[in-house]
DNA sequence: CTTGAAACG
DNA sequence: CGTTGCAAG
């Protein structure tokens, strides 16, 4: 069901600028010329903004289940920066947060003692304190929670906590970063491979949503600067290609499903050069669905003007 | 010339407490217990006011030569903290700064261009970035500007400065902390006794001054609560011994000579458990002089008004 | 540009 | 507690 089709293209029109690839930066650092090029204007930024909700689904079902990703950069800076006031305004019924950076003793009480999620589940880097790590928080008690992908070989990192819930398992992960250089870009294959492996065991036994910072974006309308990031962490083919075997093992980016030309529609913006500010950004989070979730599919929303993070939250609205 | 006796009186009948020492930290850390004890009330804290400058020495003749000292913990942060408004107003005729911790390339503008000193002599570690460093701003120019103390061993940290005036030495230097657990004292007392006979070599050619953060308070009117830090850096036997000879070999505590009863009197407070709210601190910077300038000295002073850093400024008033 | 931890004080 | 360079993003 595709929506908004005419909508978009108005917003569409807009000049893609011809923004050559500057310097060997990663993941957004190098999308933005540091000058305005000889004697091109300083083009006007290309802002976006997220619809209002639909909440209901194409067979008019209403949306029983709402679910909040966000990846906050440092869950105790995020917490200074009222990231929680946020939350507790949008209300969803399951928080995933990735890039927690925090050990479970150095937890804010502020989030820890919340009660409007009784059910908190955490995952941490096992070797480098204040490195990765996400966290599952539910309104109402999973039936069951496991922390990884069960491969010794991934899951030191903290990076995934899978809750089944009666009818869908939910997933959100923290997929490995590429690295500045693609330094790890061997290992996120590897990673690709093996993750893409659980959820499909996964789905197996029920049908799923996965959430969270893939660390990719998957197609050029993804990214502000294709041209310029082909050889840079979260567009590199190899990503791109791994996001595309996920889909073909049969499930779907809800996003795009929902809006297929949707354009500078982004998740994730780099603090550097006041990219946020010019809407230079990348869409790098996502809720993916198994194909049986994705008539119950409502809305898949992208709450760019939520502050506190180098990304953004995205929200799910389904029947489930 | 001691002066003020009297006026000292006063303020020292308050009461010593017994706070005995706690815990294992270094340079009063360990200086205040974290809760009252058992039935005590928190004291009152014993405030310390300096007195008016006096800018004439014994003999009438009117002081010529300001110098300030600052340990300003991070030149970068001290200079958004403007640090440089206060020195603007103090309007030293030298300026002597330590823990720069800043490579010269790295200096913020507002400093480098200051044209009130148009001449400037920076030293910074070679070693670890970002460590150590000390500085000396000057209105008119030195006869001579030399770095370190001609020791390899010693002159990697960027830690003396030495400018020759017509009629002085003027040496400013961040002494080497003894360190938590005290794992640098071995080294401490060796620099202390190069230290030393640099300056009584540099004392042969000229009277010298001596300026800096010594990281040693001399005696027990130095510091809060000498008996708790007894065993810690800036207050071991060693480096008060070590200061103790630098008196002997003919040099004068310009403060202490003036001075010699007055006690709360400090110029460094850790910027733990709110310390210098409740001024407990230790003197640890110093105008040390050698025997012909004490004729000319007219006064001593601690700014204990400025902030900007755990350690306050002191300026010194001088006829030369 | 921003986070967190580590070293140092 | 607060600064710095560092690794990471």
């Amino acid at each position: 069901m595709k929506r908004g089709k005419k909508a978009e293209k108005e917003k569409v029109e807009a000049v893609e600028a011809v923004e050559a690839a500057e310097g060997e930066e990663d993941n957004g650092t190098a999308v933005v010329s540091k000058k305005a090029k000889k004697g091109k204007e300083p083009e006007a930024p290309i802002l976006y903004e997220d619809p209002p909700d639909v909440t209901a689904a194409a067979d008019g079902r209403a949306a029983n289940m709402k679910i909040t990703s966000w990846n906050v950069d440092g869950l105790r800076a995020w917490v200074k920066k009222k990231g929680l006031d946020w939350v507790r305004e949008e209300s969803p019924d399951v928080l995933c947060l990735q890039e927690t950076k925090c050990a479970e003793k150095s937890l804010p009480a502020e989030i820890t003692s919340m009660p409007e999620f009784p059910h908190k589940y955490w995952s941490g880097s096992t070797e480098k304190e204040g490195y990765s790590g996400v966290a599952m928080l539910c309104k109402t008690e999973p039936l069951s929670v496991t922390y990884g992908i069960g491969q010794e070989e991934h899951d030191k990192e903290g990076r995934v906590i899978t809750a089944e819930f009666p009818s869908f398992f939910l997933v959100t992960a923290y997929v490995p970063n590429a690295g500045k250089g693609l330094v790890r870009l061997d290992y996120r294959k590897t990673w690709d491979v093996d993750f893409r492996s659980y959820l499909s065991g996964l789905e197996q036994r029920k049908p799923l949503v996965l959430c969270g910072d893939l660390n990719v974006a998957h197609e050029e309308i993804d990214l502000k600067n294709p041209k310029g990031n082909k050889k840079n962490a979260g567009f590199t083919a190899d990503e791109r290609e791994g996001f595309s075997q996920l889909l073909a093992a049969g499930f779907t980016d809800s996003f795009r499903h929902l809006y297929p030309d949707r354009a500078y529609a982004y998740s994730f913006w780099t603090y550097m050069m006041n990219s946020r500010s010019k809407n230079v950004g990348w869409r790098l989070d996502y809720f993916v669905l198994s194909a049986g979730l994705v008539p119950g599919l409502c809305d898949s929303k992208i709450r760019n003007k939520a502050m506190g993070s180098d990304h953004c939250p995205i929200t799910l609205l389904l029947v489930v």
